[in-house]
DNA sequence: ATTCGTCGAGACGAGGCCGTATCAACGCGT
DNA sequence: ACGCGTTGATACGGCCTCGTCTCGACGAAT
């Protein structure tokens, strides 16, 4: 016996969450096809097999449901491990953030939600705290133990760190699109490291 | 006395340049506002004041406008002054590259056109031309000078340098959209100074 | 003065997407 | 067995854009 009239609802029916998987997905893949500018609900609905009613039953607008989705998508966070060196450490960041912007969907999405947020504020503050945060943990952690290690002199700035680190490897991936082979990874991690190092202080 | 009927036109009238020009300056404007996704050749000439006749006279269709348009602006190519050192020839390159960078519309537009570059070709050819021969020439250039002057040791890939130098600025200025001050700039520039010198031999 | 192409304006039918509403069918908890 | 909310489908008016076409006006060369 209920104690309280219809709290719970009755005889129940929520929201399918195979109906929101597909729905994500085809978010992704919209996204990659046609950009953030030209997706439309319509169009997501559509490629997901399913009615314009369950879109926006979850969300109420094409924001919040971009946002809410790479929200779920790219929240993990992730521990370095420690490789040892400054230079090994570097290595690995590099050989992570390879492999996602490798993706098929990662590299055709992830620049374009940058572009959107320069001019769309809500863009703009997701991806801040799902990449930023993230890397600028990642930052500080390399940094914090190649200090710990001796390998730089003096506390370096997490922030610059990760321009030296990430910078240009999203620039050849990314934007000039040209292959980056494993080598070229080695390569660019003792370069990377060389950098962090010789970076003059404050 | 017309020697041959009317290889003349007669009565003339060419396309004005002063439209032509206003059309430039709205496709600007629009592809920073909306981004290439979003814009439309109806409020590319509203924002022109202009006619859509005179659009369409000019361009068959979106993308051959903007191809040419973005061609002729950024068409132009630039040598470096020599500045005695690797270090000071980046920072160059850095003080030049972060201006352009700067620019409210570069931000948005330059990031809007490489996201779309990555699913369509005459976008990505058009951007390859006009930015990354202009790039492979500067890397070239520092990297060649760095070499006659004994500042490293071997030849170095062009590619990668240019991905040392200028990535770290990319990623900060339009991907982080952190400020950048000029004292950051030249702590870059001797970072990525021993990036170039100790990145490994091919 | 005439001629001819460009100019802005806007009409046109077609088509896409918006956000809402309505419908019968289904499935789940009671 | 029943009730309820979700489900896909479909329709709606409204808005925007497409690419083409027509119109009168203007200007420059003849």
């Amino acid at each position: 016996m209920p104690t309280d009239g219809r709290r719970v609802p009755a005889g129940a029916a929520v929201l399918r969450a195979d109906i929101t998987d597909a729905i994500r997905d085809a978010v992704f893949a919209e996204l990659a096809e046609v950009g953030y500018g030209r997706l439309s609900i319509e169009a997501v609905a559509r490629r997901a097999g399913v009615g314009k009613t369950a879109v926006y039953r979850r969300w109420s607008s094409k924001l919040d449901m971009v946002v809410d989705v790479v929200s779920t998508v790219a929240g993990e966070r992730m521990d370095l491990p420690d490789m040892g060196s400054l230079r090994d450490d570097i290595e690995m960041i590099l050989m992570i953030a390879g492999r996602a912007l490798r993706h098929p969907l990662a590299w055709k999405v992830i620049p374009d939600l940058l572009a959107e947020a320069a001019r769309n504020p809500g863009i703009a503050e997701t991806l801040h705290r799902v990449l930023t945060a993230n890397q600028r943990g990642m930052g500080s952690q390399v940094v914090a133990r190649a200090v710990a290690r001796g390998e730089i002199a003096a506390e370096v700035d997490p922030d610059l760190a990760i321009d030296l680190i990430v910078g240009p490897l999203y620039w050849r991936i990314a934007v000039s699109r040209n292959d980056l082979p494993k080598a070229d990874i080695q390569r660019l991690a003792t370069s990377a490291a060389a950098a962090l190092a010789a970076l003059p202080p404050a």
